[in-house]
DNA sequence: CTATTTCGCTACGAGTCGTAGCGTAACTTT
DNA sequence: AAAGTTACGCTACGACTCGTAGCGAAATAG
C-alpha cells in the first residue's frame, strides 16, 4: 500500500505523444529495453492491432474510434494512447503487419513470371478490406504528418521497394536485363530505375483497384506485364 | 405572420440524405429545376467549395469540420447539410471543381510530348495542397460507399480518361500508333486498352507523389514516358 | 523488500455531429 | 397583388468522441 504515484514523479514528460513502436514489425513489446519496470504486454499488443483490423472492416477509417477497438480488445482506452499517439500510427501498424506476412518473391524462372507473380500478390493484398480501406487513409494522413511518412515508409514502401531489387537482380543474373553500369553514376542510375518500376507496378494496381475500382484479374495482369517488360528490355 | 412551417408538411422526406449535386461540374445551384420556391444561392456553393479547399490546406481532411467550412463560407451550418451529406461528398465537389479547370490535353505534335504533357499537368495538380490531401482521402471513404464510388468515377476518372482516349486517337491518326481492330471485339479491346493506359499513368505519378514522397520532375517524367511508349508502340 | 513501470478503471471538459424548430427572404404561379 | 413554395440564418439540443488526469493494483528488476 500507500504506492507512489510513479507517473507523477516524472520529468515534465516526454512528450505529449507517445512510443513510436519503433517501426519494427515487433510492435512496442516485451522487454529487453533494459527498463525496470512491468513489461507491456505483447499479447495486448497482439489483441489491438487485432482489433484494429477488425473495426476497420466493418466501420471503415472514418467511424473507426480508438474505444471501440479498446473494448473489442479487451483493454483500457488509455493503454491505446499510452502505446500509439492517434489512429493513424495505430492503424499503420495495424496494416503493416499484413506486408510482412504477405509479400515474397518466389523464383518463378521467368522475368515475365515474377513481374506477374508480384502483380498478383500485392493485388490480393489489396483486396482485403482492411488494407483497401486503411492503405489510403493513412497516405492520406501522411501528407500533412512527417512522422507517419517515415513510418510508412519503412512498413510498407521499402519493403515492397526490396522485392523490385530481387526482381532485377535476378533477371539481370538471368540476362534478361543488362547489368547495371560500374561506378558511382551506375549505381545511381539504378537505383532511380528501381523507383521508376515500383511506382509503376504499385501505383497500376492502386489505382485501378481503388479509383478505378475494378479487379486486378489474370487478364489485366497479362496485359500489364506484356506493357511493363517491352519497355522494361528496351534500350534505355 | 403564423407562417406555415413548409418542411413540417412535406412528405415523410425524401431521406435523411441529401441532394447529390447532380454529378454535374455545375453544383446543385440555380434555378431552373422548374421548382417553384426560393433558388439555391449559386454564390453560397461557390464560396462554399472554395472555403471547403481552403480549409483542407490549412487543417487536412481528419480536422476539417463542417461547421468551420460554413462559418469560413459564411454560411449556416444547417445549409451545408441541406446539399451536401457529408464530408466526404462535399470534399469530392470541392475538388472536382479543380480537375475541370486544370485538365487539358493541347496537340504538342507527338504521342511522346503529349504523354509527357499529361503525365506534368496531373502531377502539377497532386502538388496542389488541396488535391493531395483530399484525394486519397475521399479514395479511402470510397472503398464503403458506393454512391460515392460514383461521384468519384464522374467527377474524376471519366474526366481523365477522356484526356487518354484523345491522346490515343491523335496518335493513331499520326500513325504512331496501329488502328483500332474492327467490329465488338475491336472496341472493347480499345476499350481496355485505354483503361490499362489510364491506370499505369495515373496510378504511377500518384504513387510517386503520394505515397513514395518523391516529385515528379522533368527528368522522371521523361524516363517514365520513355518507359511507357516502349510498351505502347510494341507489338500487341 | 524497494523502485519502477504498466494496467484497468472512472471521470472529465472540450469539441463535433447531425437534426429540429422558428422566423424571414426570395422566387413562381395564379 | 396575393398566395404558395422553397431556401436561408440562427439557436438549441442530445449523442458521441477525443485525449487526459488520477487512482489503486499488478508485474517485473535489482
Amino acid at each position: 500500500m500507500i504506492p507512489i504515484t510513479a507517473a507523477r514523479r516524472l520529468p515534465p514528460r516526454p512528450a505529449a505523444g507517445m512510443v513510436p513502436a519503433m517501426s519494427r514489425s515487433e510492435p512496442s513489446s516485451s522487454a529487453q529495453h533494459g527498463r525496470t519496470g512491468r513489461p507491456r504486454s505483447a499479447e495486448a499488443d497482439r489483441a489491438i492491432l487485432e482489433a484494429t483490423r477488425a473495426a476497420l472492416v466493418e466501420l471503415g477509417w472514418g467511424k473507426l474510434t480508438l474505444g471501440d477497438v479498446a473494448a473489442r480488445a479487451g483493454v483500457a482506452k488509455t493503454t491505446l494512447y499510452r502505446r500509439w499517439n492517434g489512429k493513424s500510427a495505430l492503424v499503420v501498424d495495424a496494416v503493416a503487419a499484413l506486408f510482412d506476412e504477405r509479400l515474397e518473391l518466389p523464383d518463378r524462372g521467368s522475368l515475365r513470371a515474377d513481374v506477374e507473380g508480384v502483380i498478383q500478390q500485392f493485388a490480393a493484398l489489396l483486396e482485403r478490406p482492411e488494407t483497401k480501406t486503411a492503405l489510403m487513409a493513412v497516405v492520406s494522413e501522411a501528407t500533412r504528418d512527417e512522422a507517419l511518412r517515415g513510418r510508412i515508409r519503412s512498413a510498407v514502401v521499402d519493403r515492397q521497394k526490396r522485392l523490385v531489387i530481387m526482381g532485377r537482380e535476378r533477371a539481370q543474373a538471368r540476362g534478361e536485363l543488362p547489368p547495371d553500369a560500374d561506378g558511382e553514376d551506375g549505381r545511381a542510375a539504378a537505383a532511380h530505375h528501381v523507383d521508376l518500376i515500383y511506382d509503376v507496378i504499385a501505383g497500376a494496381v492502386v489505382h485501378r483497384t481503388l479509383v478505378s475500382g475494378e479487379r486486378v484479374d489474370a487478364g489485366w495482369a497479362r496485359e500489364f506485364t506484356t506493357l511493363l517488360l517491352a519497355g522494361l528490355t528496351s534500350a534505355p
